[in-house]
RNA sequence: GUCCCUAUCGUCUAAAUGGUUAGGACACCACUCUUUCAAGGUGGUAAUACGGGUUCAACUCCCGUUGGGGACACCA
């Protein structure tokens, strides 16, 4: 039987890198066994739910490449279907309304937790008299599953036989106030009517599993295979959020991150092919997936391990593409007025050493704009001979009159007015590098002045000339 | 507080069913290349949490301790 596995988001915010993690591993698994993948959009809390987000979610998702099979389902358009099962468990008395409202429980809470008692619903509902009953039966309820006694086990693919008691276990709410259902109730009915096989999701979900456990059994249902995956923690080995930065798999776009190298990285985040070998295309990874090599231990994002790996990707891709890539993602504010031709010239001398997309930009604004200021420590460093004024006059009025302005004939223009004043080149190139990016650091001088062309470095080796005046 | 999961370099990880000089990658350091910075090349620092068992032999199996993570909503 070929699987059937799902990623189901909530749309209550950005996705999340690590339900990107989950949905690729969800994918690659699909992949792998020629399964299909669905997307479930968890939209049962009609209050923080929004349109917007779910768009966000799809488009991440798209930009990753992690297509769906079939169509796009909602939750909220289901919600006459967990109702009807509701009633059903409340007719074989599996679960029993409860009236309490918020402010009842949390003051009921708070007391137990002052006296430093592990708090569980106290099942005041369940033992209300049939005078009691009577009263409330117009009030608002909620539905509450009656948890059985007993041990509840089940076996993870990953973690093995995992159990827990009953009595650890409250009697937990399947049908709010509000006629809407909760995350486990919405959870174990869609997945069995959409005949999940397989569900693969972090491990913080241990703990509904249980629960999830019950319901099926209550309704005769077989339970999928469950793999819980371990948690992507922050620097500071908390649960990855806000305050580690980045999370949303937009930023990372935002940020100049290639999806390819964001997959790749996200795969080998707590799980490996047991190769040495880091850089694996996504057929690759489909080809080697295998829940069995999933590692059990939360994995701490390593933001510059990322970088580095998306740098190889950006380097392997053609100049063309590159640029293709960093226009999607935009110039920044400033406008490109510049042929195409030149724009590769300066993709192609800046892509070995960019990391992210946006170091184009970092590194070589000065193609596009003349340097505004010229770096401090550079200008100690290297206009500080008063000799120096001197030699780029010279090269200025060589480079002037060279009739061809290529590589050659630079750097022969650059060495001979070395050696004439009996100096190392270095001497030459350093001031002149300053002069023309404003920079200390950046590619090969000849490569710059190349691309620049004689008519703006002309231009920029007057303005120092004036400038060391 | 209760419950669940977990334990190899700083980080991500590899070492089929016990026998390895404990391997790779990122990061870091040094050297090299070089017109600078990256990149590249070469080399290096760095780990089996601790304590008990079982065994001829334990990173590997068992038990404790400690550490780390997670869950305890009418959120998902």
């Amino acid at each position: 039987m070929k699987p059937i596995v799902r990623i189901a988001p909530s749309p209550t915010g950005f996705l999340h890198v690590g339900t990107a993690r989950v949905a690729l591993y969800n994918w690659l698994f699909a992949k792998k066994e020629g399964g299909k993948f669905i997307l479930r959009i968890e939209d049962t809390d009609i209050k923080r739910s929004t349109a917007e987000m779910t768009d966000l979610i799809i488009e991440s998702l798209k930009w990753l490449g992690l297509e769906w099979d079939e169509e796009l389902y909602f939750q909220s358009k289901r919600f006459h279907i967990y109702k009807k099962y509701a009633e059903e468990l409340l007719r074989d008395g599996i679960c029993y309304p409860c009236y309490c409202t918020h402010n009842e429980l949390e003051s009921r809470k708070g007391i137990a937790i002052a006296q430093k008692k592990a708090w569980k619903y106290d099942r005041k509902c369940l033992n209300l008299s049939d005078e009691d009953k009577k009263g409330l039966a117009r009030m608002p309820r909620a539905l509450r599953f009656f948890v059985p006694e007993g041990k509840i086990e089940f076996d993870d693919k990953l973690h093995g036989k995992l159990e827990k008691d009953c009595s650890d276990i409250e009697d937990f709410v399947i049908l709010k106030s509000d006629g809407t259902p909760t995350y486990n109730f919405a959870c174990v009915i869609d997945d069995h009517e959409f005949k999940i096989t397989h569900i693969i999701r972090g491990e913080d979900h241990i703990s509904n599993t249980f629960k999830q456990i019950l319901l099926y059994q209550k309704f005769g249902w077989e339970p999928p295979i469950f793999t819980h995956l371990p948690l992507i923690l922050g620097s500071d080995r908390s649960k990855l959020s806000k305050r580690h930065g980045a999370i949303s798999v937009l930023d990372y776009r935002e940020q100049g991150i290639l999806p390819e190298a964001l997959i790749n990285f996200l795969a080998l985040l707590g799980w490996s092919a047991g190769e040495d070998r880091e850089i694996l295309s996504k057929d690759e990874l489909i080809d080697s997936f295998s829940l069995e090599r999933l590692s059990k231990t939360p994995a701490v994002f390593d933001y510059q391990k990322l970088e580095w790996m998306n740098g190889e990707y950006i380097n392997k891709l053609s100049d063309e593409e590159l640029l293709k890539r960093i226009s999607k993602i935009g110039f920044g504010s400033r406008e490109l007025n510049f042929d195409r031709e030149y724009i590769l010239k300066v993709v192609a001398i800046l892509k070995e050493r960019m990391r992210k997309l946006t170091d184009f930009w970092e590194l070589g604004a000065y193609f596009f704009k003349e340097p505004k200021e010229y770096d401090k420590e550079g200008i100690e460093k290297h206009f500080k001979y008063p000799e120096t004024q001197k030699r780029l006059l010279l090269l200025e009025t060589r480079f002037s009159g060279l009739k061809d302005f290529n590589l050659e004939t630079i750097e022969k223009a650059i060495r001979t007015t070395a050696e004439e004043f009996g100096i190392k080149a270095a001497l030459i190139i350093h001031p002149m590098r300053l002069a023309l990016t404003g920079r200390t650091v950046g590619p090969s001088l000849f490569h710059i002045v190349e691309i620049l062309g004689k008519e703006r470095v002309v231009k920029r080796l007057n303005k120092a000339i004036k400038f060391l005046r």
